[in-house]
DNA sequence: CTTGAACCTAAACCTTACTTCAGGTCTATC
DNA sequence: GATAGACCTGAAGTAAGGTTTAGGTTCAAG
């Protein structure tokens, strides 16, 4: 199927002038125009479109996949470099997930605080209540941030 | 203890000017100052720096850390509110980690594509190894993305 | 009591990632 | 072949989150 710009922006949920802005930018190198210059995206081109999402959601900036884009496109030689920041990319997000996980923890532990505190009336009364009588994830959390606010 | 800004800086690996810019947009109230005017940090103040930008790596936004901050001394009128923002931040972390896991498969995927690629001296082979012979987080994590680059 | 490193502020500047605008062109449909 | 809605471009604008600069003050060690 071939798509023109609004379908695409339709499709996947990104703004038209987002996705301008990535082809201008050489994130989207192969896509098609008509005689009369109007874009028409392939069926991979909206799927790419979709990678690109994800990895900019990592936090991978514009930069760098353009960078990867043109590797792309540079054959065999570049197989290394494109590892290299593959590998890079891998560890920025095995540590943002560790992160994740630990504040998830924290949040988790908040939000059952605000919750007892509410049951409860009174913040005193929800910070009085023993570490015993939590459930076991807020717990641990509750180590990580001694604020109760 | 009682440290001045470049110590707190240090030990948490944040630039002063960010410290500054945090304390200036009210994110930190309560931080001392001598009879100089210069800052002095308690321990809880730097734990509360950790807090914020544990925070700030789930996306928050300054103005959202701000309006808590300021919640916290409004007492417990703003229970309900505080809950509320917590609540939702605890539904964004939990979609972020989601997606992240999702994408980490991919990124784990590419990286072994390169690896397979690079000892064969061929990405043409790399790209005809068989799901079989694929670990199976590899093969799973290829179904979501149909690019082998 | 001096002096150099560390600190202060306000204001200007910067970067990233888009978005909006103005003015014009294409294209599908009637 | 007219026309409305979708598309085009380059340039300017915006928002968020800091960082840098300039000009001055404070602090602690000697």
């Amino acid at each position: 199927m071939i798509y023109a710009i609004g379908e695409v922006s339709e499709r996947i949920g990104l703004p038209i002038s987002t996705i301008r802005y990535y082809h201008k930018n050489g994130l989207m190198p192969h896509v098609d125009r008509t005689a009369g210059g109007q874009r028409r995206f392939s069926d991979d081109d909206v799927e790419w479109l979709r990678y690109l999402e994800r990895l900019r959601a990592t936090g991978m900036p514009i930069a760098e996949m353009r960078e990867f884009v043109e590797l792309i496109d540079g054959g065999e030689e570049t197989l290394e470099r494109r590892r290299q920041i593959m590998r890079n990319r891998r560890s920025e997000v095995e540590a943002q997930l560790a992160e994740l996980q630990t504040t998830l923890g924290i949040i988790a532990y908040k939000c059952w605080y605000y919750d007892r505190a509410l049951e409860l009336g009174d913040e005193q009364a929800a910070r009085a209540i023993p570490p015993e009588e939590m459930p076991p994830e807020v717990r641990s959390a509750r180590e990580l941030c001694r604020f109760s606010w």
